[in-house]
DNA sequence: CCTCAGGTAGAATGATTGCTCTACTTGCGT
DNA sequence: ACGCAAGTAGAGCAATCATTCTACCTGAGG
């Protein structure tokens, strides 16, 4: 990963634009050829079918993800959840206006298992970093699905979308502190107000 | 829609197992053709192009989800909703293990802009119908954001990820009790329950 | 009996694709 | 000065795909 050649790291950097911008069935070789601006055979010495340059692109991609979302993060859990929420509709507008590269990957090509695995360990490695920049270890799963959902919603609603985001994150804290009140006797839906 | 010849809704229903089975681009017309159990001529004459056919089989699927997920809920505004993520998870469970097919399918051909506008049109109408079944008209944004998010979570966490939905939704319930009650600003948590 | 609308099977076509290969160039260490 | 590692440009190849076309079949109605 860090061990990567002056020149692979701009092939990475140019497939993964090439990709962000048309998807992942238009490009052919020669137009991802023109993104990392690389001869063909250049290309194909370092990434050795087009479903390496997938994986290339995704790998590049998952680490300026992480690294935009979770840079120097406020230390308050709370501020620090809403401003994640936040980053990731920066990161929408200027980078994924077409949703998130990792499901398009896999919808692409749906029966590609190594492409399914990557979307699994980027989603877990988020989930596991925002827990705990939120100190909310409980509510793991819950923390993804409110990023989950902003991602999927952002090309309808733009900023409304963060603001959704960020009320259903509002409520969630409230709704935890609650909990944490009564006990935790207060688990099951049904026995909730 | 609904002035559909009884072969046409065969090669609709087949067209929507295979591209749910299969993804958007792994499926060739031949693929198809076996899916809806009809020639290649009969085929184009209905549905003139690969694209058409992709259409075909996301308005079919548009009907059939919407009647699985809205046909007899419970009046109950509350149980009404937790029927939803319910129902969401046994289609998930049934019929789309894949994820959304109205992602993938604008995942696998981003620059379609008749494939975008029905996906909007489809979580659009969902959303509506959703939040009229949940009473709940202020938080159209908040309950589709929820209902994306389990889509996403599910391929990954299966029933947990409708217990995150669940305890999502019941946090909004709570809170927006809350907010009614305290005209806006968050009250004290003594107010809920 | 004949017609014909509407179906089937599947070969032909033209374009595109992922990938390989040949031939040429360039910069650097000794 | 020379060799060589590492790059470029782009032609060629086999495979695949969407689409069209030819040829044949079938059953209901007059």
């Amino acid at each position: 990963m860090s061990n990567m050649s002056e020149i692979q790291t701009q092939i990475a950097a140019g497939l993964e634009r090439a990709f962000a911008a048309h998807g992942f069935s238009v490009p052919n070789v020669d137009m991802l050829r023109d993104a990392a601006q690389v001869s063909l055979r250049t290309l194909y010495k370092y990434y050795p079918s087009r479903n390496d340059m997938v994986l290339a692109a995704l790998e590049f991609r998952h680490e300026r993800y992480l690294t935009r979302i979770f840079s120097g993060l406020p230390a308050s859990p709370r501020d620090a959840l809403y401003e994640v929420i936040r980053r990731i509709g920066h990161w929408m507008e200027s980078e994924a206006s077409h949703g998130c590269l990792f499901h398009s990957a896999v919808a692409a090509a749906p029966e590609n298992e190594a492409l399914r695995n990557l979307l699994q360990r980027h989603k877990q490695e988020f989930a596991q970093r925002l827990a705990a920049s939120a100190k909310l270890p409980e509510n793991e799963k819950e923390l993804l699905l409110i990023c989950e959902g902003l991602m999927q919603l952002w090309p309808l609603y733009r900023d409304d979308a963060c603001e959704s985001a960020l009320h259903l994150a509002a409520a969630l804290l409230a709704h935890t502190r609650v909990e944490q009140k009564t006990d935790g006797s207060i688990g099951s839906i049904e026995t909730v107000c």
